[in-house]
DNA sequence: ATATTTAAAGAGTTTCAACTCTTTTTCTCT
DNA sequence: AGAGAAAAAGAGTTGAAACTCTTTAAATAT
């Protein structure tokens, strides 16, 4: 772990580290929602609801826990849901054009970006913190794509075998 | 916070939103780490120490718990530290050519990269979550930041007056 | 040497995300 | 109408990061 070690492992081409596990940029609640959203854009229709037992197990999410993130994706109307015998959840017609950002608000709240990496007070352009620019790069084309990329284009995608949702 | 008026807010040329705060990709751990070293690199000397109470006061970080990230920091040699009157924290042979990833991972700890953005089990090119490339595209762009940068690097921007520490 | 200063060390406390468990409400089917 | 099924709602638990407070160890100045 010395710094010599490193620059060593971090020539070019770059190669991503095999000890790293975690990068905490969402909330497990937010990839939670996005991919529970997504199944049921996929696989759920009015005529064949998704039940959250169904959910959970097929995505291999805690199902109490996942009952409380749809109740607030349902609330905010990106998706339906019907109580009783065969209810459970499923899309409408704002599910397959609501943008990923929007899920991200409703999961994590919102987030303010002239708050810079480093957690100082005032950070922008004229005022960086020393990652303030590669910062904004990542962070900026990581938003670019949560704001282009809707739940129905991932739907396509998970539809089609490009992508996956579980495993 | 619909989606329409997400979508409508995020058309070209993008714009950071003003109602974000908060970005959670490092902890704030980390970041009082890297400002602290790299303060001590700009205006430590073993002639002249920062003591610890001067570097809470001039980065507005809490003391005592600055007082336990500067201990990780001198325990793997990054900074020397001194006890007694006119004791503090100064910079040492390692200290400049020291790159920030090492920090992160003193301070963070081991994050494993083939773990996804939406925490599902398997997530690699192969096998990949809705999310993977744009992530990867992100996270490898901060990564290559991190890994070519270094604390001498940092300090001789803010030495310039270029980017900032606090406030 | 002794008192003082300062980092190191250790033991709490607080806060919040993540998760669990229980109860209530609403719907359908008979 | 009544029973059962399923989401909604609410309250509780856990674990870890962030922060505080106190004590100890090590250095200097007198």
């Amino acid at each position: 772990m010395s710094a010599v070690s490193l620059r060593g492992d971090y020539g070019q081409p770059f190669k991503i580290p095999h000890w790293m596990y975690f990068w905490p940029m969402f909330s497990k609640t937010y990839g939670y929602a996005l991919r529970a959203t997504t199944f049921v854009a996929v696989h759920g229709k009015e005529e064949k609801k998704i039940g959250l037992q169904e959910l959970a197990d097929a995505l291999d999410i805690p199902r109490h826990f996942l009952g409380k993130v749809m109740q607030d994706i349902v609330r905010h109307g990106i998706l339906d849901s019907m109580k009783g015998p065969n209810g459970g959840f499923y899309a409408n017609i704002r599910t397959d054009t609501t943008p990923l950002l929007d899920i991200l608000v409703i999961t994590d709240g919102n987030l303010i970006f002239d708050q810079c990496a480093l957690n100082i007070k005032r950070c922008n352009a004229a005022h960086p913190c020393p990652l303030h620019h590669d910062f904004a790069v990542c962070r900026d084309g990581m938003l670019k794509a949560l704001a282009a990329k809707t739940i129905g284009g991932l739907a396509a995608e998970v539809a089609e075998g490009l992508s996956f949702l579980a495993r």
